[in-house]
DNA sequence: CTGACGTATCAGTGGATAATGATATGACGA
DNA sequence: TCGTCATATCATTATCCACTGATACGTCAG
């Protein structure tokens, strides 16, 4: 083995950063239960507090999270202001992610270095 | 708004949990490195050491996480023990993210919820 | 204009967790 | 058997980050 490989994945590792990055966006269980609710509609952010039942700073700070990631898109509606999923990709990621977790993924939830 | 909404999430907060769980599991530079030395190749813990640069106990702690989460297998030979990727969803939901991140997911490096 | 509502911002804090060093375990060769 | 190599384990530490409460901003109704 030589150093070779470790000098070609540096060279990548800005990339693997960012996947890192998207993953750990959806990583969070605030955040996913607000994706939860924008699969099925456009939301305000109050539609959005009464599905998940967080608070609505948390709300708010998620989204704005989601948005400046790209993942949601926002619309100003007088004083309300509706988001939605930014493209159906997002609610198909979400969906391999179901898919791995029914098939190959089982025992996860015995993985005890993070909690569940 | 009703609490329905509400009761009905938190039925399914434990699914929730358990994809936000995977996400972070693969939300971990170090992890997605390991996985992208495993994309290509069978390799020996060494090996992943040497494609990735990181330490030994921390490639080994990594790899016990993910092949508890069910993400990686593992086979003794000799006294090496050598991980393959444990299903191709894995790695196709790797290819999702990165499709994501080339299309939608652009300016996630300027969320600034979280470090890059 | 004023009060109520919807949303956004921000600092502080507690909890989670990734990486490391020391060490243990097990297998091979001499 | 002894030393070496490959791997695993574990406690510690330092960092990161999600949530909360207080508050600010903007919009609409009366």
């Amino acid at each position: 083995m030589t150093t070779q490989g470790v000098r070609d994945d540096l060279l990548a590792h800005d990339a693997l950063e960012l996947r890192a990055k998207l993953f750990r966006g959806l990583g969070d269980p605030s955040r996913l239960a607000i994706l939860d609710a924008l699969v099925s509609d456009e939301c305000s952010v109050q539609e959005v507090v009464g599905h998940t039942g967080l608070g609505q700073p948390n709300v708010s700070n998620n989204l704005r999270c989601l948005l400046d990631c790209g993942l949601v898109s926002r619309r100003s509606e007088g004083r309300f202001v509706r988001y939605r999923l930014a493209d159906r990709r997002v609610a198909e990621l979400i969906r391999a992610a179901d898919r791995l977790l029914a098939s190959t993924a089982t025992g996860l939830g015995d993985c005890e270095r993070y909690t569940e």
